[in-house]
DNA sequence: ATAACGTGCAACCAAATGGTTGTAGAAAAG
DNA sequence: CTTTTCTACAACCATTTGGTTGCACGTTAT
């Protein structure tokens, strides 16, 4: 298995884009449905260029894909960029497991 | 079983406490093994006060726990902050797989 | 008692963030 | 062709962030 390095300013950029309210509810609606970025824009009590540049952010992040359509654009959720943070989080719960058994290791000594 | 409703600060402060390359590696050595704050400051090419501030950024995210140890302070990781992470991104592809499914089912009415 | 260590905190600074308004261009509708 | 819609982008502003230095205070060591 080829186990795909994730540069630090990739994660970093993967986790800023979700530490925000609004960003994560634009990740949860892309993922269900097809939304333009004015058909986003509408969503939110914010004006459009906010909301743009949070689709921008989530870009950045390789969360969200953009991609033309007639006069519009149309935002897809990116699958890779959330397996990719889950996949980190996964290994952190790894290290963790890991050290619990060596602690019950070391107090079996006894 | 009881699932912990999540706050939105909560999570903003989760992610964001998450999205420095310093702090997940001072996350990764603290859930291992012990570390005074100076102990950690000792590891990085920065000031002590930084690493403080870093430190501090990550307890608010309930990421670590601090507890006063003799003249020093050492600090700990906290699992539960880490599993709050992964049971929202947990969540988000949960939100994707029955979106697969769904896409699945419609094509298969054909 | 004095010196050294570990920590907390405040003040400061540059850069990034999250928002705004305004302008401009490309595509669709009239 | 003109108007409307959707998008992009620049300029601007307030706040937060990530870093610094300096000072104060409690704890350990000499």
């Amino acid at each position: 298995m080829v186990v795909e390095k994730l540069s630090e300013t990739e994660l970093d950029r993967l986790f800023q884009a979700f530490a925000d309210s609004t960003r994560r509810d634009i990740v949860r609606r892309v993922t269900v449905g097809e939304y333009s970025v004015s058909g986003l824009a509408a969503l939110y009590a914010m004006s459009f260029a906010a909301v743009q540049k949070h689709v921008a952010v989530l870009e950045r992040a390789s969360l969200v894909t953009k991609e033309k359509r007639g006069r519009g654009q149309i935002v897809r959720g990116n699958h890779e960029g959330l397996q990719k943070a889950r996949r980190l989080l996964d290994e952190y719960e790894h290290i963790w497991r890991q050290r619990a058994v060596r602690i019950a290791g070391i107090l079996a000594e006894d």
